[in-house]
DNA sequence: GTCTATAGCAAGATAGAC
DNA sequence: GTCTATCTTGCTATAGAC
């Protein structure tokens, strides 16, 4: 094949590519209707196909979790660490991030929010996977409270296992007309750094 | 029908009721396999019968899977408030109440796990029903929270949503060679007692 | 690249014998 | 009450034309 003959290829598969309308798609399903109960006709048609064409794409509906996922990791890490240079302090940064995490699952998009609900199957070969990408995240965390200044007696992996599963499972209650995620997170972290008053 | 020949059918029927085995069953392979996934024949077939006998007992799935939460409610209910009466002050009933819960959600069998792993499809009819029934058991959480001493820039309602987040989703974390529930609750306390050492 | 058509399978639920 | 047998439906994935 010529130089000539592979620019145009490539031109041509720039051009029609649909992947990303497919990837689209496929989070906004997964993601209101979970990844078992969303037919795969149902996310080709939201992105302009038949279900028969998207194997083209994609050689599997597993596959196409494993991508919306990474595309999710890859959306929410991007929030936490541009809002973590903006801030000085370890309290203030603990806050962005948490407030950046919260406005990335909560207002950010579906590709987050799946992250948070559509864990594959236990049997699923991706799963092990995912977790360690999620695993790999999360230890943004680690830092953060590494830095804290923190009595003795607090564990620091407790509260990084506090702080990640209460924002995550704010999923279940929370509603865009009530508080939002920046004013959660100030009332989290306001908890965590005095909550007694005895 | 006389009375003898209704004692008769009581019996018999009490005698013959596969209904807890059925029960059991279905916890647990809601529980390790997830709702969707699990199917109505591995259930049956564990609980000694076949497939379509279940429907004896059960009109649908959705109506199996109701039944399953309510008794994960009941028995996640029975277990705080029974830790609750054995408990004297409000940061201790509240430490007691949750290593309750805990234990009741990562080493406390299947039926309470199901309450958290298992909602049903958005659009399933049972859904309301079942997010009330949890509502109804979290506002046990309302009250211990009421009773605490707090300072005055302390949200009781988002230390409610914190406690229970972090709670719920330990379920995605617990390894059971690790800390057991009690210590987790002790720690969780701990922080949201005493935080900042600054 | 996208289509149509369909293979191949597994699921929930039902009917009727026993 | 439980069985067998089956209906009906929906799904993922593939094959091959265009």
């Amino acid at each position: 094949m010529t130089a000539a003959a592979q620019v145009s290829t490539n031109s041509v598969r720039v051009r029609d590519n649909k992947r990303p309308q497919l990837l689209d798609s496929a989070a906004r399903y997964f993601c209101q209707q979970g990844y078992d109960a969303a037919p795969m006709r149902d996310i080709a048609a939201a992105a302009g196909m038949k279900a028969g064409s998207m194997y083209y794409y994609f050689p599997s509906k597993e596959d196409l979790l494993v991508a919306v996922h990474e595309e999710g990791i890859r959306r929410i890490t991007a929030a936490v660490t541009a809002a973590i240079d903006d801030a000085a302090g370890p309290w203030v940064r603990l806050e962005a991030a948490m407030s950046a995490h919260l406005r990335a699952l909560l207002d950010g998009g579906d590709y987050a929010r799946v992250v948070i609900k559509s864990l594959p199957n236990e049997r699923a070969p991706a799963r092990q996977r995912l977790i360690a990408l999620r695993d790999e995240y999360e230890a943004l965390f680690v830092r953060l409270i590494d830095d804290l200044p923190l009595a003795d007696t607090v564990s620091r992996r407790h509260l990084r296992l506090l702080v990640l599963g209460a924002m995550n499972w704010s999923q279940s209650w929370y509603r865009s007309d009530g508080d939002d995620p920046g004013a959660i997170a100030r009332a989290f972290v306001e908890i965590i750094r005095k909550g007694d008053s005895a």
